[in-house]
DNA sequence: AAATGTGAAGTTGTTCACAGCT
DNA sequence: AGCTGTGAACAACTTCACATTT
């Protein structure tokens, strides 16, 4: 991953940012106003010290003795992160993964709208997903300019994926969220972010062994 | 997370050491018996030093001079992580995300199989999955004790996920991979992986920001 | 010559201790 | 009194430099 603007804030601190603006939009529907260093970092899993430490990377949101505004700190950290307003992605990939994540209402909930979906064979993937946004790869281009898109879910087969990748970057997204389990050679303006979902397994492996 | 037998090798090594093996994985599939350092690395995405350092802290399996017996490291790798057997899970929560998980053949590939599904209700869990195995949570001790399983893949809504969490701890299982977005409070025995596909797309939109 | 293994140096991230507001 | 903000100490991780082996 690479970062182009702010090379301050630690890679880690911007992933627990995320985490505590999770825990801060549930406190706002609950309709609480205010909170402390102390209760959010304890509902976000970490210490408050490291709380606090990862604001000050970016500004100064509380009042002392008294805690944060709720939907001033949440409003602050995601303009910071770049979701404050909906954006737009598309999914290239729809197999067994893919079709899920079409269907998955997280990336909604977050502020992502994913516009289109891309698969090399348009009418199988039909058969996985009721979606009517399931293009061929070829129009990835013009849905991209169109709608102005950055960002792409990357759901392919290992075997394809740098293939896929390369037309990504070519078409002009800048942040991949890679599924694939494999390293992506990709351009320098380029983020990839990667899940691996048996990596994560194989390694709780090795932390339940006694 | 938790470790709980050998605590001298880093975490990240560990995650590192999943991506090593999925490496060896591909060469020793593609006929290669011996690889370097700087090769392999080359193909995780780290420097050589790197791998060299994450290798020696469980032993030395290198010839100077040559580099690695693909076979044999791969064999050391999933020993130490515990995949070198197949490793049976479960699945609870089959809602859209769920449903998609228990078709994943990822998970297959790399040494878990996935042995049993359960949802809180089963008849609607049945239209989303034609899986058979899919089991009223109430089944879980049962199917935990018969196969000896200790692991578990956690799909349920984020209001429920800690309730099932302590069920789940409850009847033995000692490695919990969360999909729910929220941190799980669980005994110190067992240990918790997160995947967060929300946190991942808003991270990415913080680094692809200009 | 080619490559590993490793102590030491360097870098990054976390926690402490406490000063400073409200 | 309560809680934030932060420099300084600490811990974890990464990289370097080079000795060592084949």
């Amino acid at each position: 991953m690479k970062k182009s603007g702010k090379p301050e804030i630690p890679r880690k601190a911007i992933y627990r940012l995320s985490i505590y603006l999770r825990c801060l939009q549930r406190l706002k529907t609950n309709g609480i106003e205010t909170i402390s260093s102390d209760a959010l970092a304890k509902a976000a899993g970490v210490k408050s010290t490291q709380l606090r430490k990862d604001l000050t990377y970016f500004g100064q949101f509380g009042t002392r003795g008294l805690g944060y505004d709720v939907s001033q700190l949440s409003g602050m950290i995601s303009d910071l992160l770049g979701t404050s307003s909906l954006q737009p992605v598309i999914l290239v990939g729809v197999g067994n993964l893919g079709a899920a994540l079409l269907t998955y209402r997280g990336f909604q909930e977050e502020g992502f709208e994913v516009v289109a979906a891309f698969d090399a064979d348009v009418a199988e993937a039909r058969k996985r997903s009721k979606s009517k946004k399931i293009h061929a790869l070829s129009k990835m281009r013009s849905v991209v300019q169109q709608h102005g898109i950055r960002m792409a879910i990357l759901a392919v087969p290992v075997t394809v994926a740098q293939e896929v990748a390369n037309q990504l970057a070519d078409v002009g997204v800048v942040g991949i969220l890679n599924f694939a389990p494999m390293v992506l050679q990709v351009p320098d303006e380029v983020s990839v972010s990667n899940v691996n979902l048996a990596i994560e397994l194989e390694n709780l492996s090795y932390f339940i062994q006694d």
